[in-house]
DNA sequence: AACCGCTGGTTACACTTTGATACAAATCTT
DNA sequence: AAGATTTGTATCAAAGTGTAACCAGCGGTT
């Protein structure tokens, strides 16, 4: 009798290799998830209707729809996070590269312990977002003891310090955090960047925007740069981020 | 045994008459509510700080800080709900325009089932508040232990100081308290701003209000600046709001 | 290693937007 | 009607932003 019986996450298993079904069905049973599986996309639509899943597993090749096309549509309408499972022989970097936007890929054949891995990984990272919270409404972000309030747009310095930040800086601070560890280049950023007075944006005030940025945490005695340059890319921002709301 | 015990609502009694406190502990329980009663100011701000209660009921007389002066500063950090109890004699009138902030007052002697009433009275308004009310209801904005009375117009400073606004002021104050935490660019707020008999305001004469606006707030020795500046956009009021009718 | 082109960091400067004050016109009070 | 208050305009100071210029490294070539 494992604790928490009541909130046992339920995965839903979109598959249609009934070996795999068994498998899965008993291993992640015996570990604790309340599992579904179902065999197409027609089957896995009925089941997100009727009942409320924490976590698709959805095999790439399937009857009927594929696994790829139903990904995307699931994602244009929620986050419910998707492992994908590709078939022997697929390439897992092409399959990631088709922008199916699932949460992570896990090649066949592959161990059970391995899946339960990242079954794990992938509902704590999905945790630590606010349910269904776009980057736009997220109202705090924090990272490395800083913490930047988007509705006051104030910028809070590791010792609590108030650091005025000028619109251009809160913009652009405001990106990086949106987007951290994403290397962003200058048209990217020039583009998220504009504001209303900003009409068009030319060359290189993208760099002094950086520059300054760069000072105003400087300034507050924190001398290691945040903001790294990535050269004849762009710019990343490479701490982890935590939102809040 | 009455129902929703474990939710019965805690009153807290202010009153330096053991008669009263007699008399109202005694009534007051036997209709379902938690009471607990105090003689003096610095009790209530001990009882206050040790425990929950729903609503409080003064006395004006009391020995040491007189209930007004305790009534303006218990407005000035909450919502706690309160019904003065104005001694014989007193006008009521003349008290409610001490601008106390007291949810309703009750004159002395009173019948303890009118006092009865009031506290129902007030709880049921204090609860069906932030459901089903617009911001055009709104009699009272509360913000960071400021106080607008949308009844007359007059602005309570923190330390329960009035505040005197011009129409300009308070229409523009009463603007940023209806949209709070998002930007009003100059047009809408030249809009909105602009009174009956104002035709054709120019220019920035927005500007120059804001000006004296902050000002006012500034007056009162509170400096961090509650109306923000985002260049090139307009204007924004950032301070959690609350709202009372 | 010396050279050289290129990318990016920083500073200076011009221009725009905004803040604040003074003053005048308009409105309200008494 | 006189005086006080409020409100709009003008003006100057301060801050924000984009462009240009100058430098410093980095990488590649010889």
């Amino acid at each position: 009798m494992t604790t928490r019986m009541a909130t046992a996450d339920q995965i839903l298993v979109v598959d249609d290799d009934t070996e795999i079904q068994a498998l899965l069905q008993e291993y992640l049973a015996r570990q604790g998830y309340r599992v579904t599986t179902v065999a197409d996309g027609r089957a896995m639509e009925q089941a997100l209707a009727d009942a409320h899943y924490d976590l698709v597993v959805l095999d790439l090749m399937l009857p009927g729809e594929d696994g790829i096309s139903l990904c995307r549509r699931l994602r244009a309408r929620s986050t419910l996070p998707v492992i994908m499972l590709t078939a022997r022989g697929e390439d897992t970097d092409r399959i990631a590269g088709l922008e199916t936007g699932a949460d992570d890929y896990l090649p066949k054949p592959f161990n059970p312990r391995e899946l339960l891995a990242r079954i794990k990984s992938v509902l704590r990272r999905a945790r630590s977002l606010p349910e269904n919270l776009q980057p736009d409404d997220v109202r705090r972000f924090r990272f490395g003891g800083w913490q930047l309030d988007t509705v006051t747009r104030q910028l809070l310095s590791p010792e609590g310090v108030v650091v005025p930040l000028s619109g251009a800086e809160y913009r652009l601070l405001r990106i990086f955090l949106q987007h951290p560890n994403a290397v962003l280049n200058r048209d990217q950023l020039m583009e998220m960047l504009r504001g209303r007075e900003n009409n068009l944006p030319f060359d290189r005030s993208m760099d002094v925007q950086v520059s300054r940025l760069r000072q105003r945490l400087r300034d507050e005695g924190h001398e290691p740069t945040i903001v790294k340059t990535v050269r004849g890319e762009g710019y990343i921002f490479a701490l982890p981020v935590e939102l809040e709301n």
